[in-house]
DNA sequence: TAGACGTGGCC
DNA sequence: TGGCCAAGTCT
């Protein structure tokens, strides 16, 4: 349950369960990732976006062996102090793995309720202290009850009421819908989107690629290297798979400035998703 | 508290 | 084609 919340963080539910289904085959117990490598972790992440997810779900498991006998913590409380685990994922996994009773607000929920009682086409930018108040009003009391209600207003804004096309003839509870009963007023914003093309971010994925496709360190050359040098082996004889070679390929078609792939290497560094050694680049111990 | 942080499917 | 959006967290 951890690991599927963490991993569902931003990240839609099918492009999930594989990379779920590998992860949990591979490490059944937080000591089992804990034995690894950091960077196991990150490589096994794959393609699913937000990569230090992978390094704080690492340093959850190794806390869990470390502090909790290996066990993950079945309070709101404790699950808040693990690395990567916030209000959401602590709610999400007291209420989903151990059946507590937990205030669960995720984008689905705070939609739902901003339509159905406050009658808004969305929730605000940010979460507020007044919209957790409410979830928490509408809670029901006992435990079992509320993590079903958990569950099923999440499962009602993830399937019906969802953010661009809500299915409200399909609607259970449409005939108490605020936002129905007002004629589904415009949102009152416009949502900022996340510029991607040409951004550190973008590049900061690529570079990330390349360290995911090998496990020897990559020399910091290559990273800045036009296409045309890469020939069929590197600059010191050493030859490349074709994965690593089209991770290169990938990278280099972005053509990011030195100044931004130097911005890039040094956030990956500083956030530890990537070490230096013999002078090059690669995944964390 | 606003901004940074990945990725790919959908319309 | 391109913006929108997905079960957030951290600083």
């Amino acid at each position: 349950m951890l690991v599927s919340e963490v991993m569902l963080q931003q990240t839609p539910v099918t492009r999930v369960l594989p990379i779920w289904q590998e992860w949990m085959d591979r490490w059944p117990t937080p000591a089992a990732l804990a034995a690894e490598p950091a960077g196991e972790a990150v490589r096994a992440w794959g393609r699913l976006g937000y990569p230090r997810r992978a390094l704080r779900l690492y340093a959850a498991a190794a806390a869990i062996t470390a502090d909790h006998d290996g066990v993950v913590p079945d309070s709101f409380d404790g699950l808040l102090t693990l690395p990567g685990v916030g209000t959401y994922t602590a709610a999400a996994v007291a209420a989903f793995a151990y059946g507590r009773r937990a205030t669960v607000v995720d984008t689905n929920i705070r939609r739902v309720q901003a339509r159905v009682i406050s009658g808004s086409a969305l929730p605000a930018p940010t979460l507020s202290a007044a919209e957790m108040r409410l979830a928490a009003a509408l809670l029901p009391e006992e435990g079992a009850q509320s993590a079903k209600w958990n569950a099923a207003v999440m499962e009602l804004g993830a399937l019906v009421c969802t953010a661009r096309a809500p299915k409200c003839g399909n609607c259970p509870i449409r005939s108490e819908c605020a936002w129905l009963a007002a004629g589904q007023p415009a949102p009152s914003y416009v949502a900022k989107g996340q510029p991607w093309a040409g951004t550190d971010r973008q590049v900061r994925g690529a570079v990330m690629g390349v360290l995911r496709a090998t496990r020897m360190p990559i020399q910091r050359e290559l990273f800045f290297a036009p296409v045309p040098e890469l020939g069929d082996d590197g600059l010191d004889g050493t030859t490349f798979s074709e994965s690593l070679r089209s991770q290169l390929r990938r990278l280099h078609s972005l053509m990011a400035p030195e100044s931004q792939l130097e911005r890039a290497i040094e956030g990956l560094l500083q956030d530890g998703l990537a070490q230096s050694r013999e002078g090059g680049l690669l995944l964390p111990d």
